[in-house]
DNA sequence: TACACTCTCCTTAGAAACGGGTAGGCTTCT
DNA sequence: AGAAGCCTACCCGTTTCTAAGGAGAGTGTA
């Protein structure tokens, strides 16, 4: 007899929770363990003594902590299931950002029902799973390379975010000006311009506003 | 023997819509009939003869045309679902408009799984089905204020923003400076700012991020 | 007619943002 | 021991934005 795949999932709509167990409860071989609401929940899920999970569904939007929090403190806590972004976005640098912090599989909403199952599966044996229009997006930016199926050195294309960076961005998020922002971190305002004008290069737009749209189009805020 | 509610979904993650068939088909007196993935297949459903559903579960993000130009369209054509809002916002300015445009309830995604069954009967028996979080932000607006359950005349009470005001502003959440709207709208620089400043003065915002994020959340661009 | 509103344009002034460059101190990896 | 990347901070100068006024022309309405 096989073993189950134990899988929590992770997304603050609960109705799309519903819709996920009604469809992975259809295969045998899956079991769903909880669920989180927010990023919170899920570290605090995982680090709750028993609580064990072979693959955790991702989503990046969630209040109190997001997606890419929640990998960063599994990853600084040593903690390791296999995670699986469920996410609405395909834009390329949080596909990179997720990857580069772990990630072994990533699908959009559009199509999760025809892929859920089988990425849990691919996942929970040790491979990669992206859904198609993801694979297709991965494929233009790394077009001729060959990307192993274990573990893909990717290099990242397109400039990642520095913490420091998003630290500015967020505060510009919420309408403060350099020197409120400079103020708020304990920098100088110098410090908040060369960080602000670094952004400005690394996602090409042109101003404040491109930067708010940016990170509202990436759910960074 | 009772008749059976027919009920339309649309939302374009179909997990989503996977996981409210699966809440709604625990219902004996609810069917659903079909579903689409886009505003343009709703708006083609209906308009197929044939095709009827008493009740319509709309989200507002949806590619092609959103939940409001939906609405906008069958209040044209005199189709009228009894409409109920399925949406992650809960922006009285969202809601206010989703109102004047017809639609008969509201509720969030975060507790959608509690509400929808109640919300569709609710609706489909001629009430106002509002979940909590959207009667609390409707209640705060109209404190005070007795809403008959009817034709509710709602007025407006966050200042319209005009049309210039308006021009101006999608202008800016694509990253024009103030210079280049001048030339683009055929207007003096000294014109545009006094747009920009009334932007800033009505919609309670510090700055042009500011007016691109209110502008983001209430789906103007 | 008188009032309200929108749209247009102006002045004056200061604050903030943008663009370019440079550079020391710091980890981290090779 | 380099090299690379990040964080920090400064220089310069220019452009844009924000603030707080006033004011005339046009429209529509009570």
């Amino acid at each position: 007899m096989k073993k189950k795949i134990y899988v929590h999932v992770a997304d603050d709509h609960k109705i799309l929770i519903e819709g996920i167990i009604a469809v992975i409860n259809t295969d045998k071989d899956i079991e769903i363990r909880d669920y989180s609401l927010t990023g919170k929940e899920v570290v605090d899920w995982f680090d709750k003594k028993g609580n064990k999970a072979d693959v955790l569904i991702l989503d990046i939007t969630m209040p109190v902590l997001d997606g890419f929090e929640v990998l960063r403190h599994f990853n600084k806590k040593g903690i390791n299931p296999k995670v699986i972004v469920l996410s609405s976005y395909d834009d390329i640098k949080i596909v990179q950002e997720m990857l580069s912090l772990g990630c072994k599989g990533y699908i959009t909403k559009n199509n999760a029902g025809e892929h859920i199952v089988d990425a849990i599966k691919a996942v929970a044996n040790g491979e990669q799973y992206f859904s198609d229009d993801i694979q297709k997006i991965l494929l233009k930016r790394f077009s001729g390379q060959y990307v192993p199926a274990g573990e893909a050195p990717v290099k990242s294309i397109i400039e990642a975010l520095t913490d420091r960076e998003l630290d500015v961005l967020k505060l510009i998020t919420k309408q403060y000006s350099s020197p409120e922002i400079a103020d708020k971190l304990n920098l100088a305002l110098s410090t908040v311009e060369t960080h602000r004008k670094n952004l400005l290069k690394k996602l090409k737009v042109k101003n404040a506003v491109g930067l708010a749209m940016y990170a509202v189009k990436n759910r960074i805020v």
